[in-house]
DNA sequence: ATTTATGTTTACAG
DNA sequence: CCTGTAAACATAAA
C-alpha cells in the first residue's frame, strides 16, 4: 500500500510523536527484516534520541543522534504503529482487520519502546518491507539512485517534458512507476493520475501531446496532494495513524473500481487489464 | 478446492 | 539497451 502520500502522512504523524524521544529497547522478532546482526543493530540503536523523522520517495528515515538514520520500507504490507504506554495507537500504516491491534502480533518483525515507555511497532504480514540502519553515505546512495520528488519544486513541467522525450518507447505507465524518473508513484496513484489526465495507462510516451503532458503533470501535483490531505489511500483496511481510515480511498476514480459506470462519463464501465505487470484500471471513453 | 491477484522493488533471463 | 517474470510471503477473492 505505502506509497508516497501514506508515508509522508506517517512521517508528519510520528514526528511530533517520537522526536526527541530516546529509544531505550529494540526488539527484533524476525532477523530478516534488518540489513545487521541483531547485536550490532541493537548495539546501534539503543540509548539514541531521535534527531529527526523525514521521507524519501516511499522509505521513511529516522536520523539518530549518532548520524545513524533507520530506514524503513513498508513495501506491500507494512505497517508502522505507535503507542503511547496507555495503550492508544496514533500511528499505523496498513493496519489489517477492522478490530483493535492487539501489539504486538504474529506480523509484529521489530519495534522500538521509547524511555517513556510508547512503543513503535514495525509489522508487515508479507515480510517484505525491511528495516535498515545507513550511515549518511549510504543513505546518499540510495537517494541518488530515486528520481525528483513530485512535490518539490525541481518538477516542473519542463523537467517532465525533457525526462519524457527521453523515454518516448515506454509506456506512460512504466514511465511513471520507474522510481528512478519520480519518486514515490505507486500503483494507485498512477491510474488515478492517468485518468485525472485523461490519459491510458498503456498509452506510448511518444503518443502523447504536449497539452497531455501538461494536463498529467499537474494531475500529478494535485493527485498527490490531495491524497496527502486524506491522509493516503488504502483498499480494504487501512488506518492511519490514529485509527482512522485514509480518506482518499473516497476520491478513488477509477483504482478498484473494475466493472463499476466511470464516475465521469456515467456511461461506460471501467476496465482492469495487466499492464507493466500491474493491475491496471481506466475508463475505455475517458481515456484515450 | 485451487488458482490468481495484491499497495513494491530488485535481480535475472532472454 | 529493453521487457517480462520470479521472488521475497500471507491472505482474500475469484
Amino acid at each position: 500500500m505505502p506509497e508516497l502520500p501514506e508515508v509522508e502522512t506517517l512521517k508528519r504523524e510520528l514526528s511530533s510523536k517520537i522526536k526527541n524521544k530516546k529509544i531505550k529497547e529494540v526488539v527484533v522478532l524476525n532477523e530478516k527484516t534488518i540489513n545487521l546482526p541483531v547485536d550490532d543493530f541493537i548495539k546501534k540503536v539503543t540509548k539514541r534520541k531521535v534527531a529527526q523523522v523525514s521521507r524519501r520517495a516511499k522509505m521513511l528515515i529516522i536520523k539518530l543522534d549518532n548520524k545513524k538514520n533507520l530506514v524503513f520500507h513498508l513495501k506491500m504490507t507494512g505497517q508502522l504503529i505507535f503507542k503511547t504506554k496507555s495503550g492508544k495507537h496514533i500511528s499505523g500504516g496498513h493496519p489489517q482487520k477492522g478490530g483493535e491491534l492487539d501489539l504486538p502480533n504474529k506480523y509484529t518483525r521489530m519495534y522500538f519502546v521509547f524511555s517513556d515507555d510508547s512503543i513503535l511497532y514495525f509489522n508487515d504480514m508479507r515480510k517484505f518491507g525491511w528495516v535498515k540502519i545507513l550511515n549518511e553515505e549510504n543513505l546518499q546512495e540510495i537517494s541518488l539512485r530515486h528520481g525528483v520528488e513530485p512535490l518539490d519544486k525541481k518538477f516542473t513541467l519542463n523537467f517532465f517534458q525533457n525526462t519524457l522525450s527521453k523515454n518516448a518507447g515506454k509506456t506512460i505507465k512504466q514511465f511513471l512507476l520507474e522510481q528512478k524518473h519520480i519518486a514515490g508513484l505507486g500503483n494507485i496513484y498512477v491510474d488515478e493520475s492517468c485518468f485525472r489526465a485523461g490519459i491510458r495507462p498503456n498509452k506510448r510516451i511518444a503518443e502523447l501531446s504536449p497539452v497531455e503532458i501538461k494536463k498529467l503533470h499537474s494531475t500529478i501535483i494535485k493527485t498527490i496532494n490531495l491524497a496527502i490531505l486524506n491522509k493516503g489511500t488504502s483498499t480494504r483496511d487501512y488506518r492511519t495513524s490514529s485509527g482512522q481510515t485514509g480518506n482518499f480511498v473516497k476520491h478513488l476514480k477509477v483504482y478498484g473500481r473494475h466493472k463499476q459506470r466511470c464516475l465521469k462519463c456515467k456511461t461506460y464501465f471501467i476496465e482492469k487489464i495487466k499492464h507493466a505487470g500491474r493491475g491496471t484500471h481506466y475508463c475505455p471513453n475517458c481515456q484515450r
